[in-house]
DNA sequence: TATTTGCTACGAAATGTTTCGTATATCAAT
DNA sequence: ATTGATATACGAAACATTTCGTAGCAAATA
C-alpha cells in the first residue's frame, strides 16, 4: 500500500545504485573503482553522494567496522517501475502499448529476447473466455 | 545522421513541450493555462522556462507579432527514443526485451493494445529465412 | 489622453545536484 | 613512536534548474 513514497535518485544516485545492484553491497571504494572506470571523477565525490544517499533512505549501511559497507534499499524493480511510469505518463501519453512498441522500435533486438516476449503476452491473454 | 545531437529536456521542460506536442504550437499564455490546471506555477515562470527553451533550441517561436507564438523544435518520437535509450542503459542492462516485458507489468493492458503488440512484433520476423 | 491590461525581457533569489578540499581518525608497517 | 595509506565527515564552491519580482512596452479601453 504504500511503495511509491520512496525518494527518486538522480543521474548521480542511479549510477551508483546499478553498481550495488549488481554486487548486492559494496565499499565506496569498490564503487567507485567501477565508477572510475566509467568516467573522471573523485573519490570523495562518490564518498559524499553516498552518504547522501543514506540520509534520504535510498542506501543503508554497517559502520560497525573503519570501512562502511552500504546496502541498496531502492530495489532495482521499484526504480525501474518508477522510471516506466514517469516515462508513460510523461511522454506515452498512459498508453502502454506505445511504450512498448517504442522500445522495439529502440534497440536491436534479438531473436531469443522476441520469443521471450512472445511468451511473456501469452500469459496477459483472456484466463477464462 | 546527427539527430541526437539534441538537447535533452528537464523536467519543467518536458511538461512544457507536452502541450506544444498536442496542441502544435501555442503561446505562453496557453501553455501557462494548461499548466496552471496542473500545478501552482506562475505566469513569469512559465515564460521564463520557454525562453530559455528558445535559447536552447528545443523550441522556435514567432516574434512578428506582439504575442509570441511558439513551436517544439524536438519531436515527441525522438524525445521518446532518447529517453527510452537512457532507461535501457541505465536500468535494464542495455535489454530492451527487460524493458518490454517491465512495461507489460506495469500498467494495465487492454486487449486492443495486446493485439496491436502482438501484430507489431510481426514485422521483427526473419524477413529473408 | 490617461488608465488599465497583457505581453516580453531580464536579473537574481531559491532550490537542487555535483564536485572537491581539508580535517581528523584508524590501521599497518617501519 | 613515527610515518604513510586509507577511511569518514563535512563545509562550501561550482553548476544547473526553477521560481518570481520588476521594468518597460504595446494594445485596448475609458
Amino acid at each position: 500500500m504504500k511503495k511509491d513514497r520512496q525518494y527518486q535518485p538522480t543521474e548521480s544516485e542511479l549510477e551508483i545504485l546499478q553498481v550495488l545492484w549488481k554486487k548486492g553491497s559494496g565499499t565506496v571504494r569498490e564503487v567507485h573503482e567501477v565508477l572510475e572506470a566509467q568516467k573522471e571523477t573523485g573519490y570523495t565525490t562518490t564518498l559524499k553522494t553516498m552518504q547522501i544517499m543514506t540520509e534520504k533512505g535510498l542506501l543503508s549501511r554497517d559502520t560497525r567496522h573503519r570501512t562502511h559497507i552500504y546496502f541498496p534499499e531502492l530495489s532495482r524493480e521499484d526504480c525501474q517501475q518508477h522510471f516506466l511510469n514517469k516515462m508513460l505518463d510523461g511522454l506515452f501519453d498512459g498508453s502502454a502499448g506505445r511504450l512498448v512498441m517504442g522500445a522495439l522500435d529502440n534497440k536491436k533486438i534479438n531473436r531469443e529476447e522476441l520469443d521471450a516476449i512472445r511468451e511473456y503476452l501469452k500469459q496477459f491473454e483472456h484466463p477464462s473466455s
